[in-house]
DNA sequence: GATTTATTTAATAGCTCTATTAAAAGCGAA
DNA sequence: TTCGCTTTTAATAGAGCTATTAAATAAATC
Protein backbone atom coordinates (compact mmCIF):
# COMPACT_ATOMS: atom_id res chain seq x y z
CA UNK A 1 0.00 0.00 0.00
CA UNK A 2 1.05 3.74 -0.54
CA UNK A 3 1.23 5.93 2.21
CA UNK A 4 -1.65 7.38 2.60
CA UNK A 5 -2.77 10.56 5.13
CA UNK A 6 -5.71 9.92 7.52
CA UNK A 7 -8.27 11.69 5.33
CA UNK A 8 -7.59 10.22 2.50
CA UNK A 9 -7.84 6.66 3.99
CA UNK A 10 -11.12 8.07 6.14
CA UNK A 11 -12.57 8.27 2.95
CA UNK A 12 -11.48 4.68 1.38
CA UNK A 13 -12.89 2.99 4.32
CA UNK A 14 -16.28 5.19 4.40
CA UNK A 15 -16.64 4.08 0.95
CA UNK A 16 -15.99 0.81 1.27
CA UNK A 17 -18.50 0.29 4.60
CA UNK A 18 -21.08 2.11 2.40
CA UNK A 19 -20.73 0.35 -1.08
CA UNK A 20 -20.44 -3.26 0.69
CA UNK A 21 -23.59 -2.22 2.52
CA UNK A 22 -25.50 -0.55 0.16
CA UNK A 23 -23.95 -1.04 -3.34
CA UNK A 24 -22.31 1.52 -6.12
CA UNK A 25 -25.90 2.75 -7.08
CA UNK A 26 -27.14 3.72 -3.50
CA UNK A 27 -24.49 4.83 -2.06
CA UNK A 28 -23.65 8.86 -2.66
CA UNK A 29 -20.49 10.50 -2.24
CA UNK A 30 -22.04 12.68 0.08
CA UNK A 31 -23.02 10.32 2.23
CA UNK A 32 -19.13 8.90 1.84
CA UNK A 33 -17.96 12.40 2.88
CA UNK A 34 -20.34 12.45 5.96
CA UNK A 35 -19.12 8.99 7.32
CA UNK A 36 -15.98 10.42 6.59
CA UNK A 37 -16.13 13.58 8.64
CA UNK A 38 -15.55 15.86 5.44
CA UNK A 39 -16.49 17.53 3.04
CA UNK A 40 -18.02 16.16 -0.07
CA UNK A 41 -15.42 17.69 -2.67
CA UNK A 42 -12.67 15.82 -0.90
CA UNK A 43 -14.14 12.56 -1.84
CA UNK A 44 -13.99 14.11 -5.41
CA UNK A 45 -10.31 15.68 -4.64
CA UNK A 46 -8.88 12.41 -3.67
CA UNK A 47 -10.35 10.03 -5.77
CA UNK A 48 -11.95 12.42 -8.82
CA UNK A 49 -15.33 10.00 -9.38
CA UNK A 50 -17.33 7.85 -7.44
CA UNK A 51 -16.28 4.85 -10.38
CA UNK A 52 -12.75 5.42 -9.28
CA UNK A 53 -13.27 4.98 -5.68
CA UNK A 54 -15.45 2.38 -6.30
CA UNK A 55 -13.30 0.40 -8.89
CA UNK A 56 -10.50 0.25 -6.39
CA UNK A 57 -12.32 -1.18 -3.65
CA UNK A 58 -14.44 -3.68 -6.16
CA UNK A 59 -11.17 -4.85 -7.58
CA UNK A 60 -9.75 -5.78 -3.96
CA UNK A 61 -12.87 -7.31 -3.07
CA UNK A 62 -12.53 -9.74 -6.22
CA UNK A 63 -9.09 -10.69 -5.58
CA UNK A 64 -10.25 -11.19 -1.83
CA UNK A 65 -12.80 -13.70 -3.25
CA UNK A 66 -10.79 -15.42 -6.13
CA UNK A 67 -7.21 -16.01 -4.21
CA UNK A 68 -7.90 -19.52 -2.44
CA UNK A 69 -8.34 -20.97 -5.98
CA UNK A 70 -4.82 -19.83 -6.73
CA UNK A 71 -3.43 -21.09 -2.87
CA UNK A 72 -4.81 -24.22 -3.70
CA UNK A 73 -3.76 -25.49 -6.89
CA UNK A 74 -0.04 -24.56 -5.38
CA UNK A 75 -0.01 -27.10 -2.62
CA UNK A 76 0.84 -30.91 -2.46
CA UNK A 77 -1.10 -32.90 -1.71
CA UNK A 78 -4.17 -35.89 -2.82
CA UNK A 79 -6.86 -34.16 -4.61
CA UNK A 80 -10.25 -34.92 -2.21
CA UNK A 81 -7.82 -32.84 0.44
CA UNK A 82 -7.34 -30.03 -2.07
CA UNK A 83 -10.84 -29.73 -2.44
CA UNK A 84 -11.87 -29.69 1.20
CA UNK A 85 -9.06 -27.20 1.95
CA UNK A 86 -10.58 -24.80 -0.49
CA UNK A 87 -13.91 -25.41 0.68
CA UNK A 88 -12.76 -24.50 4.28
CA UNK A 89 -10.78 -21.22 2.93
CA UNK A 90 -13.64 -20.48 1.23
CA UNK A 91 -15.93 -20.69 3.85
CA UNK A 92 -13.28 -19.04 6.16
CA UNK A 93 -12.78 -15.93 4.51
CA UNK A 94 -17.25 -15.32 4.20
CA UNK A 95 -17.39 -15.45 8.06
CA UNK A 96 -14.33 -12.85 8.24
CA UNK A 97 -16.42 -10.50 5.02
CA UNK A 98 -20.09 -11.81 5.02
CA UNK A 99 -21.34 -9.17 2.94
CA UNK A 100 -18.70 -10.32 0.03
CA UNK A 101 -20.60 -12.93 -1.97
CA UNK A 102 -24.33 -10.07 -2.40
CA UNK A 103 -21.86 -7.17 -2.70
CA UNK A 104 -19.76 -9.00 -5.94
CA UNK A 105 -22.69 -10.37 -7.38
CA UNK A 106 -25.15 -7.63 -7.23
CA UNK A 107 -22.28 -5.51 -8.90
CA UNK A 108 -21.54 -7.73 -11.54
CA UNK A 109 -25.15 -8.54 -12.68
CA UNK A 110 -26.18 -4.93 -12.25
CA UNK A 111 -23.11 -3.57 -14.32
CA UNK A 112 -21.91 -5.75 -17.66
CA UNK A 113 -18.82 -3.42 -18.07
CA UNK A 114 -17.73 -4.84 -14.52
CA UNK A 115 -18.78 -8.55 -15.61
CA UNK A 116 -16.42 -7.75 -18.93
CA UNK A 117 -13.38 -7.23 -16.71
CA UNK A 118 -14.13 -10.08 -14.67
CA UNK A 119 -14.18 -12.45 -17.39
CA UNK A 120 -11.20 -11.16 -18.81
CA UNK A 121 -8.94 -11.32 -15.97
CA UNK A 122 -9.93 -14.85 -15.28
CA UNK A 123 -8.99 -15.59 -18.65
CA UNK A 124 -5.68 -13.97 -18.32
CA UNK A 125 -5.34 -15.07 -14.57
CA UNK A 126 -6.65 -18.20 -13.70
CA UNK A 127 -6.98 -20.03 -17.10
CA UNK A 128 -3.66 -22.02 -16.07
CA UNK A 129 -5.36 -22.86 -12.48
CA UNK A 130 -8.62 -24.13 -13.63
CA UNK A 131 -6.70 -26.32 -16.19
CA UNK A 132 -4.45 -27.57 -13.40
CA UNK A 133 -7.25 -29.02 -11.79
CA UNK A 134 -9.00 -29.99 -14.49
CA UNK A 135 -6.55 -31.95 -15.78
CA UNK A 136 -5.88 -33.33 -11.82
CA UNK A 137 -9.32 -34.26 -11.49
CA UNK A 138 -10.11 -36.08 -14.77
CA UNK A 139 -6.87 -38.25 -13.37
CA UNK A 140 -9.01 -38.82 -10.43
CA UNK A 141 -11.85 -40.23 -12.21
CA UNK A 142 -9.82 -41.77 -14.18
CA UNK A 143 -9.00 -44.15 -11.33
CA UNK A 144 -12.16 -44.36 -9.82
CA UNK A 145 -11.98 -42.36 -6.89
CA UNK A 146 -13.80 -39.80 -8.14
CA UNK A 147 -17.43 -39.92 -10.29
CA UNK A 148 -17.56 -38.06 -13.89
CA UNK A 149 -17.70 -34.04 -12.92
CA UNK A 150 -16.09 -31.15 -14.45
CA UNK A 151 -14.03 -29.21 -11.74
CA UNK A 152 -17.28 -26.39 -12.91
CA UNK A 153 -19.16 -28.45 -10.96
CA UNK A 154 -17.41 -29.18 -7.96
CA UNK A 155 -16.64 -25.25 -7.66
CA UNK A 156 -20.55 -24.50 -8.50
CA UNK A 157 -21.27 -26.79 -5.61
CA UNK A 158 -19.29 -24.56 -2.99
CA UNK A 159 -20.19 -21.20 -3.88
CA UNK A 160 -23.54 -22.07 -3.82
CA UNK A 161 -23.75 -23.68 -0.29
CA UNK A 162 -21.36 -21.59 1.15
CA UNK A 163 -22.23 -18.03 -1.00
CA UNK A 164 -25.85 -18.58 -0.53
CA UNK A 165 -25.92 -18.78 3.03
CA UNK A 166 -23.83 -15.82 3.55
CA UNK A 167 -26.10 -13.90 1.21
CA UNK A 168 -28.99 -15.20 3.28
CA UNK A 169 -27.97 -14.02 6.06
CA UNK A 170 -29.66 -10.41 6.86
CA UNK A 171 -32.62 -13.01 6.22
CA UNK A 172 -31.89 -15.89 8.42
CA UNK A 173 -30.55 -13.62 11.58
CA UNK A 174 -34.07 -12.58 11.67
CA UNK A 175 -34.75 -16.25 12.82
CA UNK A 176 -32.43 -16.06 15.47
CA UNK A 177 -33.53 -14.11 18.14
CA UNK A 178 -31.49 -13.30 21.89
CA UNK A 179 -27.64 -13.48 21.94
CA UNK A 180 -25.88 -13.42 18.54
CA UNK A 181 -24.40 -17.20 20.37
CA UNK A 182 -27.50 -19.61 18.23
CA UNK A 183 -26.48 -17.98 15.43
CA UNK A 184 -22.48 -18.58 15.52
CA UNK A 185 -23.25 -22.16 16.81
CA UNK A 186 -26.16 -22.22 13.52
CA UNK A 187 -23.20 -20.96 11.30
CA UNK A 188 -20.46 -23.59 12.81
CA UNK A 189 -23.26 -26.40 12.05
CA UNK A 190 -23.46 -24.85 7.95
CA UNK A 191 -20.33 -25.30 7.77
CA UNK A 192 -19.43 -28.71 8.67
CA UNK A 193 -22.90 -29.83 6.62
CA UNK A 194 -21.72 -27.94 3.50
CA UNK A 195 -18.45 -29.40 3.84
CA UNK A 196 -20.12 -32.58 4.09
CA UNK A 197 -22.03 -32.43 1.42
CA UNK A 198 -19.13 -31.13 -1.13
CA UNK A 199 -17.23 -33.82 0.01
CA UNK A 200 -20.20 -36.25 -0.95
CA UNK A 201 -20.80 -34.80 -4.21
CA UNK A 202 -17.19 -36.13 -4.91
CA UNK A 203 -17.65 -39.60 -4.38
CA UNK A 204 -18.56 -42.42 -7.21
CA UNK B 1 -57.19 -10.55 -11.98
CA UNK B 2 -59.39 -7.41 -12.22
CA UNK B 3 -60.05 -5.91 -15.64
CA UNK B 4 -57.75 -3.31 -16.75
CA UNK B 5 -57.11 -1.39 -19.68
CA UNK B 6 -54.45 -1.46 -21.70
CA UNK B 7 -51.95 1.62 -20.68
CA UNK B 8 -52.59 0.35 -17.09
CA UNK B 9 -51.70 -3.14 -18.03
CA UNK B 10 -49.01 -2.18 -20.09
CA UNK B 11 -46.91 0.05 -17.23
CA UNK B 12 -47.38 -3.33 -15.09
CA UNK B 13 -45.51 -4.87 -17.66
CA UNK B 14 -43.29 -2.61 -18.14
CA UNK B 15 -42.14 -2.22 -14.62
CA UNK B 16 -42.11 -5.94 -13.99
CA UNK B 17 -39.82 -5.99 -16.97
CA UNK B 18 -37.29 -3.35 -15.18
CA UNK B 19 -37.73 -3.70 -11.83
CA UNK B 20 -36.99 -7.42 -12.47
CA UNK B 21 -33.44 -6.31 -14.49
CA UNK B 22 -32.89 -3.71 -12.20
CA UNK B 23 -34.19 -3.43 -9.21
CA UNK B 24 -36.38 -0.36 -7.84
CA UNK B 25 -33.67 1.85 -6.97
CA UNK B 26 -32.38 1.80 -10.50
CA UNK B 27 -35.13 1.59 -12.27
CA UNK B 28 -37.36 5.29 -12.46
CA UNK B 29 -40.53 5.93 -13.67
CA UNK B 30 -39.55 7.83 -16.25
CA UNK B 31 -38.80 4.21 -17.34
CA UNK B 32 -41.21 2.66 -17.03
CA UNK B 33 -43.63 5.56 -18.94
CA UNK B 34 -41.01 4.95 -22.59
CA UNK B 35 -41.01 0.98 -22.08
CA UNK B 36 -44.80 1.12 -21.96
CA UNK B 37 -44.88 3.95 -24.41
CA UNK B 38 -46.99 6.27 -22.64
CA UNK B 39 -46.44 9.68 -20.28
CA UNK B 40 -44.33 9.93 -17.03
CA UNK B 41 -47.16 11.20 -15.38
CA UNK B 42 -49.38 8.45 -16.07
CA UNK B 43 -47.31 5.78 -14.65
CA UNK B 44 -48.42 8.06 -11.03
CA UNK B 45 -52.32 8.47 -12.41
CA UNK B 46 -52.87 4.42 -12.63
CA UNK B 47 -50.34 3.66 -9.59
CA UNK B 48 -49.78 6.42 -7.43
CA UNK B 49 -46.24 6.04 -6.59
CA UNK B 50 -43.67 3.69 -7.76
CA UNK B 51 -43.12 2.10 -4.24
CA UNK B 52 -46.72 0.94 -4.55
CA UNK B 53 -46.10 -0.07 -8.34
CA UNK B 54 -43.27 -2.00 -7.02
CA UNK B 55 -44.83 -3.48 -4.03
CA UNK B 56 -47.57 -4.99 -6.28
CA UNK B 57 -45.06 -6.89 -8.30
CA UNK B 58 -42.79 -7.65 -5.23
CA UNK B 59 -45.77 -9.59 -3.50
CA UNK B 60 -46.63 -11.17 -6.66
CA UNK B 61 -43.16 -12.83 -7.36
CA UNK B 62 -42.79 -13.33 -3.43
CA UNK B 63 -45.72 -15.98 -3.50
CA UNK B 64 -44.48 -17.48 -7.01
CA UNK B 65 -41.14 -17.82 -5.15
CA UNK B 66 -42.45 -19.52 -2.10
CA UNK B 67 -46.07 -21.21 -3.57
CA UNK B 68 -44.38 -24.98 -4.06
CA UNK B 69 -43.28 -25.44 -0.56
CA UNK B 70 -46.81 -25.37 0.47
CA UNK B 71 -48.03 -27.54 -2.35
CA UNK B 72 -46.02 -30.27 -1.73
CA UNK B 73 -46.82 -30.45 1.86
CA UNK B 74 -50.35 -31.68 0.77
CA UNK B 75 -49.30 -34.35 -1.19
CA UNK B 76 -49.86 -37.99 0.51
CA UNK B 77 -46.30 -39.21 -0.73
CA UNK B 78 -43.18 -40.97 1.22
CA UNK B 79 -41.07 -38.33 2.72
CA UNK B 80 -38.52 -38.42 0.31
CA UNK B 81 -40.59 -38.21 -3.03
CA UNK B 82 -42.02 -34.10 -1.05
CA UNK B 83 -38.51 -33.36 -1.15
CA UNK B 84 -38.15 -34.69 -4.75
CA UNK B 85 -41.00 -33.14 -5.78
CA UNK B 86 -39.90 -29.65 -3.69
CA UNK B 87 -37.05 -29.35 -5.65
CA UNK B 88 -37.81 -30.36 -8.83
CA UNK B 89 -40.96 -27.56 -8.66
CA UNK B 90 -38.35 -25.08 -7.43
CA UNK B 91 -36.43 -25.64 -10.14
CA UNK B 92 -38.79 -25.88 -12.79
CA UNK B 93 -40.02 -22.40 -11.63
CA UNK B 94 -36.62 -20.96 -11.58
CA UNK B 95 -35.86 -21.96 -15.10
CA UNK B 96 -38.95 -20.12 -16.01
CA UNK B 97 -38.08 -16.97 -13.89
CA UNK B 98 -34.62 -16.57 -14.07
CA UNK B 99 -34.42 -13.39 -12.83
CA UNK B 100 -36.21 -14.17 -9.80
CA UNK B 101 -33.95 -14.87 -7.16
CA UNK B 102 -31.44 -11.98 -7.53
CA UNK B 103 -34.36 -9.51 -7.66
CA UNK B 104 -36.14 -11.27 -4.51
CA UNK B 105 -32.75 -11.07 -2.49
CA UNK B 106 -31.67 -7.65 -3.77
CA UNK B 107 -35.04 -6.26 -2.36
CA UNK B 108 -34.78 -7.94 0.36
CA UNK B 109 -31.75 -7.24 1.60
CA UNK B 110 -31.72 -3.88 0.70
CA UNK B 111 -34.94 -2.73 2.15
CA UNK B 112 -35.68 -4.25 5.72
CA UNK B 113 -39.20 -2.79 5.97
CA UNK B 114 -39.81 -5.62 2.93
CA UNK B 115 -37.99 -8.28 5.02
CA UNK B 116 -40.47 -7.51 7.38
CA UNK B 117 -43.53 -7.91 5.48
CA UNK B 118 -41.83 -11.37 4.69
CA UNK B 119 -41.20 -12.17 8.02
CA UNK B 120 -44.94 -11.59 9.32
CA UNK B 121 -45.68 -13.26 6.28
CA UNK B 122 -44.03 -16.54 6.93
CA UNK B 123 -45.43 -16.25 10.59
CA UNK B 124 -48.66 -16.15 9.40
CA UNK B 125 -48.97 -18.44 6.46
CA UNK B 126 -45.83 -20.90 6.59
CA UNK B 127 -45.24 -21.69 10.25
CA UNK B 128 -47.82 -24.71 9.70
CA UNK B 129 -46.77 -25.87 6.71
CA UNK B 130 -43.36 -25.98 8.23
CA UNK B 131 -44.17 -27.72 11.42
CA UNK B 132 -45.91 -30.16 9.41
CA UNK B 133 -42.52 -30.80 6.99
CA UNK B 134 -40.74 -30.37 10.32
CA UNK B 135 -42.91 -33.25 12.47
CA UNK B 136 -42.78 -35.51 9.45
CA UNK B 137 -38.58 -35.09 8.79
CA UNK B 138 -38.40 -35.92 12.81
CA UNK B 139 -40.53 -39.07 12.21
CA UNK B 140 -38.70 -40.18 8.98
CA UNK B 141 -35.16 -39.45 11.29
CA UNK B 142 -36.33 -41.47 13.82
CA UNK B 143 -37.14 -44.25 11.83
CA UNK B 144 -33.65 -44.29 10.56
CA UNK B 145 -34.10 -43.25 6.99
CA UNK B 146 -33.17 -40.02 6.92
CA UNK B 147 -29.96 -38.73 8.76
CA UNK B 148 -30.22 -35.97 11.84
CA UNK B 149 -31.02 -32.91 10.64
CA UNK B 150 -33.28 -30.22 10.46
CA UNK B 151 -35.86 -28.90 7.67
CA UNK B 152 -34.18 -25.80 7.71
CA UNK B 153 -30.71 -27.77 6.47
CA UNK B 154 -32.67 -29.42 3.55
CA UNK B 155 -34.19 -26.04 2.62
CA UNK B 156 -31.20 -24.18 2.36
CA UNK B 157 -29.32 -26.94 0.47
CA UNK B 158 -32.19 -26.74 -2.17
CA UNK B 159 -32.49 -22.95 -2.51
CA UNK B 160 -28.49 -22.68 -2.30
CA UNK B 161 -27.99 -24.83 -5.04
CA UNK B 162 -30.93 -24.07 -7.43
CA UNK B 163 -30.83 -20.35 -6.26
CA UNK B 164 -27.30 -19.74 -6.72
CA UNK B 165 -27.08 -21.87 -10.10
CA UNK B 166 -29.66 -18.69 -11.73
CA UNK B 167 -28.33 -15.84 -9.68
CA UNK B 168 -24.87 -17.23 -11.52
CA UNK B 169 -26.75 -17.14 -14.99
CA UNK B 170 -25.30 -13.94 -16.34
CA UNK B 171 -22.09 -14.84 -15.10
CA UNK B 172 -22.21 -18.30 -16.01
CA UNK B 173 -23.37 -17.66 -19.80
CA UNK B 174 -20.54 -15.52 -20.70
CA UNK B 175 -18.59 -18.63 -20.67
CA UNK B 176 -20.91 -20.49 -23.18
CA UNK B 177 -20.65 -19.07 -26.66
CA UNK B 178 -22.14 -20.22 -29.96
CA UNK B 179 -25.79 -20.90 -30.06
CA UNK B 180 -27.86 -21.32 -26.76
CA UNK B 181 -28.19 -25.16 -26.75
CA UNK B 182 -24.43 -25.39 -24.74
CA UNK B 183 -25.91 -23.54 -22.42
CA UNK B 184 -29.20 -25.45 -21.65
CA UNK B 185 -27.64 -28.56 -22.08
CA UNK B 186 -25.59 -27.38 -19.01
CA UNK B 187 -28.59 -26.14 -17.25
CA UNK B 188 -30.18 -29.94 -17.70
CA UNK B 189 -27.18 -31.13 -16.33
CA UNK B 190 -26.88 -29.09 -13.26
CA UNK B 191 -30.66 -29.95 -12.56
CA UNK B 192 -30.13 -33.79 -12.59
CA UNK B 193 -26.29 -32.54 -10.60
CA UNK B 194 -28.34 -30.26 -7.92
CA UNK B 195 -30.96 -32.83 -7.23
CA UNK B 196 -29.02 -35.80 -6.74
CA UNK B 197 -26.87 -33.89 -3.98
CA UNK B 198 -29.78 -32.52 -2.48
CA UNK B 199 -31.38 -35.97 -1.85
CA UNK B 200 -27.89 -37.84 -1.15
CA UNK B 201 -27.52 -35.34 1.26
CA UNK B 202 -30.56 -36.75 2.73
CA UNK B 203 -28.92 -39.73 3.72
CA UNK B 204 -27.83 -41.20 7.22
C1' DG C 1 -75.75 17.02 -28.81
C1' DA C 2 -74.58 18.33 -24.13
C1' DT C 3 -72.53 17.12 -19.95
C1' DT C 4 -70.10 14.50 -16.95
C1' DT C 5 -66.20 11.36 -16.24
C1' DA C 6 -61.87 9.15 -17.46
C1' DT C 7 -57.52 9.42 -19.67
C1' DT C 8 -53.51 11.78 -21.24
C1' DT C 9 -50.33 15.55 -21.66
C1' DA C 10 -46.91 19.37 -20.74
C1' DA C 11 -45.01 21.90 -17.24
C1' DT C 12 -42.92 22.32 -13.11
C1' DA C 13 -41.87 22.32 -7.96
C1' DG C 14 -38.74 20.52 -4.99
C1' DC C 15 -35.38 17.11 -4.23
C1' DT C 16 -30.82 14.78 -4.53
C1' DC C 17 -26.97 13.61 -6.97
C1' DT C 18 -22.03 14.15 -9.27
C1' DA C 19 -18.50 16.94 -10.42
C1' DT C 20 -16.21 21.37 -10.78
C1' DT C 21 -14.43 25.80 -9.36
C1' DA C 22 -12.58 29.51 -6.95
C1' DA C 23 -11.34 30.88 -2.73
C1' DA C 24 -9.71 29.98 2.06
C1' DA C 25 -6.89 27.66 5.46
C1' DG C 26 -2.84 24.95 6.80
C1' DC C 27 1.91 24.13 6.62
C1' DG C 28 6.88 23.18 5.56
C1' DA C 29 10.93 25.44 3.56
C1' DA C 30 13.53 29.47 2.39
C1' DT D 1 7.68 36.25 7.70
C1' DT D 2 6.81 35.11 3.25
C1' DC D 3 6.37 31.98 -0.54
C1' DG D 4 4.64 27.85 -2.65
C1' DC D 5 2.27 23.74 -2.26
C1' DT D 6 -1.32 20.85 -0.30
C1' DT D 7 -5.59 20.35 1.82
C1' DT D 8 -10.16 21.88 2.76
C1' DT D 9 -14.28 24.52 2.18
C1' DA D 10 -18.60 26.77 0.32
C1' DA D 11 -21.03 27.48 -3.65
C1' DT D 12 -22.99 26.01 -7.61
C1' DA D 13 -23.79 24.18 -12.47
C1' DG D 14 -26.22 20.78 -14.67
C1' DA D 15 -28.63 16.66 -14.66
C1' DG D 16 -32.12 13.27 -13.21
C1' DC D 17 -35.46 11.92 -10.05
C1' DT D 18 -40.62 11.68 -7.95
C1' DA D 19 -44.82 13.56 -7.56
C1' DT D 20 -48.30 17.06 -8.45
C1' DT D 21 -51.11 20.27 -11.07
C1' DA D 22 -53.86 22.33 -14.41
C1' DA D 23 -55.22 21.95 -18.86
C1' DA D 24 -56.39 19.19 -23.04
C1' DT D 25 -58.36 15.27 -25.17
C1' DA D 26 -61.23 11.09 -25.44
C1' DA D 27 -65.08 8.31 -23.89
C1' DA D 28 -69.29 7.44 -21.66
C1' DT D 29 -73.76 8.78 -20.11
C1' DC D 30 -77.72 11.41 -20.19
Amino acid sequence: MAEINNTEQDILDAAEKLFLRKGFALTSTTEIAREAGCNQALVHYYYRTKERLFTRIFQQKMYLFLAHFIDGSRKNMPFETKIRKMAEAHFNMLIKNQQLPFFIFTELILNEGRLNILMDSLDENYEEVYRIFNDELQEEIRKGHIREMTFLDILLVIVSLNGMLFMLNPILRKGFTGTGDNYREFINHRREENLRIILQSLKP
